[in-house]
DNA sequence: CTTGCTGGATTGCTGAACAATCTGACAATG
DNA sequence: CATTGTCAGATTGTTCAGCAATCCAGCAAG
């Protein structure tokens, strides 16, 4: 099964990437960072000369970015940064939840231990982050946390598709540069909802459930302030 | 809220469709249809030759179609159609479980009949096109069930990554064009299953699973099967 | 206050080009 | 005879210049 020349075990590959992701991966950096804020259009011809390449690779590029819905095409209007609506929020949040619960059936069935060690570790850094006042670490093991959980499904597929969820919902966070109450919470709900994923399957439902439902109404309520506001337009 | 113009009821809106956008249409139908099977490298000069297009703009549908991942870009290899391979199978049968759970639990909460009446539809639609011995419509069908009941989780997303889902499913069958038992057993199921829907979550819950468990079996059957015949390669 | 027009900006798509890379075959080598 | 080197042809990755169609803002006219 294996290739005829086991020679090595030198587990490195080499990567050689095209310039179209390496554009691609450069604009959703900077999207993701909120250096380019939801609703700015993107001038094909500005993103060649700046990144130095061609407008049919920045075309591809943003073909891509597309399909994750980082971005969208409007006809003989080009690209624009995806903008959230509070019902993007609510529809993003359902779509989790389901994800989710997957992983808390899956997990509450196998009791896989591994797992459960890796979620008291991500709690711990979020606890640990929040008090170091690092925000970005404490998202980031917030992320790191939903997708822990889903990856007991053992499911790329799913896996991938939650993925492409938090990123939509990293698009709506640019806009609330480091919401700190939120961020109290946070600490505590994951804690709490551990707790519960030892317990039942039934507990560890509602528990995530409230978990949710709790994130997604904050998120909506700055997404509409901010939307009134219009600072984008 | 509305337009300043609300002058006719005239609901046509008319529809600019993007050659690229086309281009990707033709080529997602060719592969879907299984004009061009599963592993076939797609010759960006030949393609372009045929749809008498340009090659950059048959490089832009390609980038669309590998978001659908009908398709795969191999670093200066191009474009392929993707291959389905057992662990694929169950993968997607894992995610579509995951989510028509979601779409479960929503139907037994808010009960709605118009759902129920529209599955019910469904049913006998599957059963009328078995009898008729008409195929296609019975996948279609089938298709639709299931769908309508990730519809009632009203997301989406949801809906979106299910379409998604069953479209790689597609894929696969291309390979097993029309396996006629398969159909036999596909109306009683879809019947039962929403007798099931109208008892209890659990009990439509545990159906679900045992229908798309055995579907999953059946296609990952067929898949290791074809694969040893090595049709493709 | 709507309509019509106009010029500049930008997109959608084309067609040609060229270097880099892959593929298969064939010769050379040990 | 299995491995390695070489070479030509095919194909991709990317660039470039260009043109028609479309959008947009502003301004003139009704």
């Amino acid at each position: 099964m294996t290739a005829p020349s086991p020679i090595a075990g030198l587990g490195a590959t080499i990567r050689r990437q095209s310039t179209t992701a390496q554009v691609a991966a450069a604009i959703r950096d900077a999207i993701l960072a909120g250096r380019i804020p939801p609703g700015t259009p993107l001038r094909e011809a500005a993103l060649a000369a700046e990144l130095t390449v061609s407008r049919n690779t920045i075309r591809e590029a943003a073909r891509i970015l597309e399909g994750e819905s980082l971005v969208r095409y409007q006809m003989n209007r080009g690209i624009v940064v995806t903008e959230i609506t509070a019902e993007d929020v609510r529809d993003i949040y359902a779509a989790r939840s389901a994800v989710e619960n997957a992983g808390v059936d899956a997990l509450t069935a196998s009791r896989d231990p591994a797992v459960y060690a890796k979620l008291a570790d991500l709690v711990t850094g979020i606890e640990g982050a929040f008090a170091a006042g690092d925000a970005d670490r404490v998202l980031e093991c917030d992320r790191l946390f939903h997708a822990t959980l889903v990856a007991a499904t053992a499911s790329r597929r799913l896996s991938a598709f939650h993925a492409s969820l938090q990123q939509e919902l990293r698009l709506a966070l640019t806009l609330a540069e480091h919401a700190s109450e939120r961020l109290g919470r946070t600490a505590d709900d994951h804690a709490s909802l551990l707790e519960a994923l030892h317990a039942s399957p039934a507990k560890a439902r509602s528990a995530l459930g409230r978990h949710l439902l709790a994130g997604a109404a904050e998120l909506q309520r700055l997404v509409d302030l901010l939307a009134h506001d219009g600072v984008t337009r």
